[in-house]
DNA sequence: TTGAAAGCGCTAACAT
DNA sequence: ATGTTAGCGCTTTCAA
């Protein structure tokens, strides 16, 4: 069953004007009578016209959606930032097509061609964490759609990213364990192919340089939480908890992931602060509930969205080619409790 | 910046036939001879070749998207309903579009007509919590646009609904409070216009009738959280719980009631379950982390999002219009911890 | 088996 | 100031 609404062929007949006449009037160009504008304007209104956009949209090769492809809702951090880059985005008239890549580059793939085929104007992204390469960005960008990353991003891609700095807040809040007398520090981190891992993992090595204290690789554990089973995270995490010696404190990345191990530590017996100290990624605000408290860094969501939205409308607007592309840097807050 | 992808005509001219032969080789129809379509398809495939959906729904007056409605998505219990309606639409080829009407009415009715403005097949919406009247609901469903609702529907509005047998939950949980001794149970639920919210008060009553505890409508607090500040909320809070005599139970509707209630409460200095016991709706699973822990009630989210996709689907491809409408019930599951 | 042409709703260049 | 016409990419008669 089809649903169809009133068209501007439609006001045109009742009318007994030509439809040029009425889409311009609709568009308050000059070159209408006022007479007729009113006629026009008022009939329009009285039966709920409204502008096939699909139409439109042949026609401008603009459709006035965004794309907005995130790994997954259920994380509250993308929650978070789809409300500013909607808050932005719904001023300026258009509006945004929200995809999931449920952290599988497949399903991304898949996700961004269909958005792709022109029926988006722009692409906000924060690619899923299992991606390896982005040649399917990369193609259609060529073509000219507009791409803006947000948190996790693509390298070597010429486009405009908002980010965090990722290496600073690593090191910042290792040394902060470090201060508290740790120094076997566990960290529990996404893939190493997303561009935030290799970039905390960085931050967390230096701290433990300045330091003093030896990397040991044995340390970093690259949780695939997307493709993994609760039950097999739990038992690496059991494993990691019994090596000699053994870790006093967990640095970990993600929203996913801090919770995770939040509850898997409960369930295995160990408790914080006493037997380590926690410091995790979470834009969750509940965990600010739990007890035990843990330190907490926050990313600012929703700037990185408005941020981000702003950045794309900016790139749809612009008349020639950008060539000149932005990095925004934001930083997060640590919360730290007690 | 415009992008365009490579179209039918541009493969009809590269090959020299006309366009026409090219859409039927791209469609499988028969009408072709086999060596052209292989020769056609050979080519779409190498070139990347991607139908533009704005054509085809122009054409067809079919988009295959389906714009999904829900108040937000920080509260999870949406995030997941979405999960399950993507499943279903996924498979069968459509397309979500996500928005959110941050529990406003005004927001609502705008979202829903840019929506409908035919760039979408079908609804699947879940009423914001001040929403009174759902003429703009109902004038699109007249002009056959299909709407299925989830959790909080539109009463006496003829479509496919998926819900939770709420009166009975809210009887079955306030019941067993009333069995741990509690008789001043505190419900606090969304606005009072919501369907969710009566056929719970109704459940409520219930129970305290069957065991001859007196209606005290004190006790029930409509909280408008959409468009109230938190310390407004934690105000009312304070004072509802300084009533005499005391309330000695608290039963919440809905996720974000729930947590705030929670967080409140620790503020306030009130501590579960000493001073009173508390049971609410939630779908965060955090919440079964919390300490203390709490009773909760757990709506089969991903079901209710795969059933609500199914029947739009079935409504938007059904040649005739519909007049049987289903009303489907599920159970959720009650969490009791310790 | 294939091509030509009309039309989906709208805008914009060209006439009048 | 208004009408006519072409065209956006695609499907679908209608002819050939």
């Amino acid at each position: 069953m089809k649903f169809s609404s009133i068209t501007i062929m439609d006001i045109a007949k009742a009318l007994g004007v030509s439809k040029s006449t009425v889409s311009r009037a609709l568009q308050n160009s000059h070159e209408v009578g006022a007479e007729t504008r009113k006629k026009i304007l008022a009939y329009a209104q009285q039966h709920n016209y409204e502008p096939n956009p699909v139409a439109k949209g042949l026609q401008h090769k603009q459709t006035f959606s965004i794309g907005v492809v995130v790994p997954e809702l259920k994380n509250n951090f993308f929650a978070q930032v789809i409300e500013g880059i909607d808050e932005v985005v719904y001023q300026k008239g258009y509006q945004i097509i929200i995809s999931q890549s449920y952290e599988k580059p497949q399903r991304e793939i898949e996700t961004v061609r269909h958005l792709a085929s022109r029926s988006i104007d722009g692409l906000i992204i924060s690619v899923s964490a299992e991606s390896k390469e982005y040649d399917h960005l990369k193609a259609l960008n060529k073509m000219g759609l507009p791409i803006v990353f947000f948190d996790r991003v693509a390298e070597n891609f010429q486009t405009h990213q908002v980010v965090i700095n990722n290496q600073k807040v690593a090191y910042t809040v290792t040394e902060m364990l470090i201060r508290k007398g740790r120094r076997r520090i566990l960290h529990i981190t996404h893939s190493s192919d997303l561009s935030i891992t290799r970039e905390r993992l960085v931050g967390y090595k230096q701290a433990l340089a300045k330091n003093g204290i030896a990397f040991d690789e044995r340390l970093v554990y690259n949780c695939h939480y997307g493709t993994m089973q609760v039950e097999a995270i739990e038992a690496d995490l059991m494993k990691l908890m019994q090596m000699k010696p053994r870790p006093d404190a967990i640095f970990s990345s993600g929203d996913r992931i801090t919770t995770l191990i939040y509850s898997c530590l409960e369930k295995l017996g160990f408790s914080v602060p006493k037997h380590l100290a926690f410091v995790g990624f979470s834009n969750n605000t509940m965990i600010d509930l739990m007890n035990p408290h843990i330190m907490v860094i926050r990313q600012p969501a929703h700037e990185m969205g408005k941020a981000a939205a702003e950045l794309l409308i900016q790139l749809i607007e612009s008349r020639k080619p950008t060539k000149v592309f932005e990095r925004q840097v934001l930083d997060p807050l640590i919360v730290a409790h007690e």
